[in-house]
DNA sequence: GTATGCTTTCGGC
DNA sequence: TTACGGCCGAAAGCATAC
């Protein structure tokens, strides 16, 4: 019996390393890639940064305004978001690193999870060579650095990327998985947020070893089962999710920040169309249906409320989506007479391809 | 009591 | 000291079905 050999690939600050590739001149300055919200000059947030901008304590998610103060000692760049030319560099690795992998799964726009243990022989020296070859491949080609990790399973392979950034390269092999996790702080294992982490440091568990140490029924009863025998496994190093491929995304949304706060439906209604119009756009390019309608509402404190209601067919109709999401914000509303929104946005989930023919339904039906 | 489905919230980037 | 986007997937929480 020999072990799986997966290895994740993380694009290095991949939006601001596809704007220095664009214009070469700000290499070595700190770049910002901004998400402006359009309600005042500078008012939006970061999307990411490169590591000049991280050094200032920059990160993904502050405020651009805080993000000028951090920056105002140096020279940096200040870059709106181009999503478009992220996708197209993004679409061409993704190509790159199909061809190497025995099952190859996306994991949004800058990561990748390749299961290669045929391709590798089950050896891990063998995957880390393909690993340089991936590398080099893909500065040559596109001039975009990444970090890898190669582990026996998903859940190392992507703690193992992260391990060492940017342009990393970790090699975990099976006999090295519990002390390459020992003192690493359980919030490095995905899924442990802030929440989590505050309750697993109330058990006295700061590091994965001290999580290792807790009965699995302390951490079910604390956690619940599915989340604490999860966290059981991956103190253990253990994980058996297949590497897939993911073939149509699960949801697609839109969300716009308005003009001025406010709770007054006329005020609101242009926005919410725009985005049901967009939404639904990108589910015609995708040939889906959807099943589910959704509205998301982010209010002035920055509190995120939605409401959604699932159909009991799927449709690709537009005017659903315009009705629906408009009667959904209404009951919103009326639910929640205090509420003075900020921004909203629509989603649709439950997504299908179109005639119910799926791979199953096209088997049931012969 | 467990499985399944739906709604809402959480968290990563 | 504050400041504040736009996505995605998955988990949590609850109700209902079996």
């Amino acid at each position: 019996m020999s072990s799986r050999v997966v290895m994740h690939v993380d694009l290095d600050y991949f939006y601001a390393q596809c704007e220095e590739n664009k214009n070469y001149s700000i290499r070595g300055k700190p770049v910002v890639v901004c998400v402006y919200s359009g309600r005042t000059e500078e008012s939006g947030a970061v999307s990411t940064c490169n590591y000049e901008a991280r050094k200032y304590g920059v990160r993904a998610g502050i405020p651009i305004i805080r993000a000028k103060k951090l920056l105002e000692k140096t020279d940096p760049v200040f870059l709106p978001i181009n999503r478009p030319l992220y996708e197209e560099v993004s679409g061409r690795i993704m190509n790159i690193l199909r061809t190497y992998a025995d099952s190859f799964e996306q994991v949004g726009i800058d990561e990748a999870c390749l299961d290669i243990s045929a391709r590798a022989n089950g050896d891990f020296e063998h995957a880390q060579q393909m690993a340089q070859e991936i590398k080099n491949r893909i500065v040559r080609q596109e001039n975009i650095t990444c970090s890898i990790g190669i582990a026996p399973n998903k859940l190392l392979a992507k703690i193992a990327s992260d391990y060492r950034k940017p342009d990393g390269l970790t090699n975990v092999v099976p006999e090295n998985a519990r002390s390459f996790l020992s003192d690493q702080p359980v919030s490095k294992i995905p899924g442990v947020g802030t929440k989590v982490e505050e309750k697993l440091t109330s058990l006295q568990a700061k590091t994965i070893r001290e999580l290792a140490a807790i009965e699995p029924a302390k951490l079910i009863e604390a956690f619940g089962k599915s989340l604490g025998s999860y966290l059981y496994n991956a103190a253990r190093g253990e994980d058996e999710e297949p590497v897939k491929e993911r073939e149509q995304p699960t949801q697609l949304s839109r969300i716009g920040t308005l003009k001025n706060n406010t709770r007054e439906i006329a005020k609101i209604l242009p926005t919410l169309n725009e985005l049901s119009a967009s939404v639904a756009q990108k589910l015609a390019q995708y040939g889906l249906a959807f099943r589910s309608v959704g509205v998301i509402a982010i209010l002035e404190d920055l509190s995120i409320h939605s409401r959604s209601k699932t159909l009991d067919t799927a449709t690709d109709d537009t005017n659903t989506i315009h009705e629906l999401s408009a009667q959904l914000l209404k009951e919103f509303l009326q639910s929640t007479p205090k509420a003075v929104l900020r921004r909203v946005g629509v989603k649709l989930s439950d997504l299908s391809g179109k005639v119910g023919q799926t791979e199953l339904s096209q088997f049931l039906k012969e």
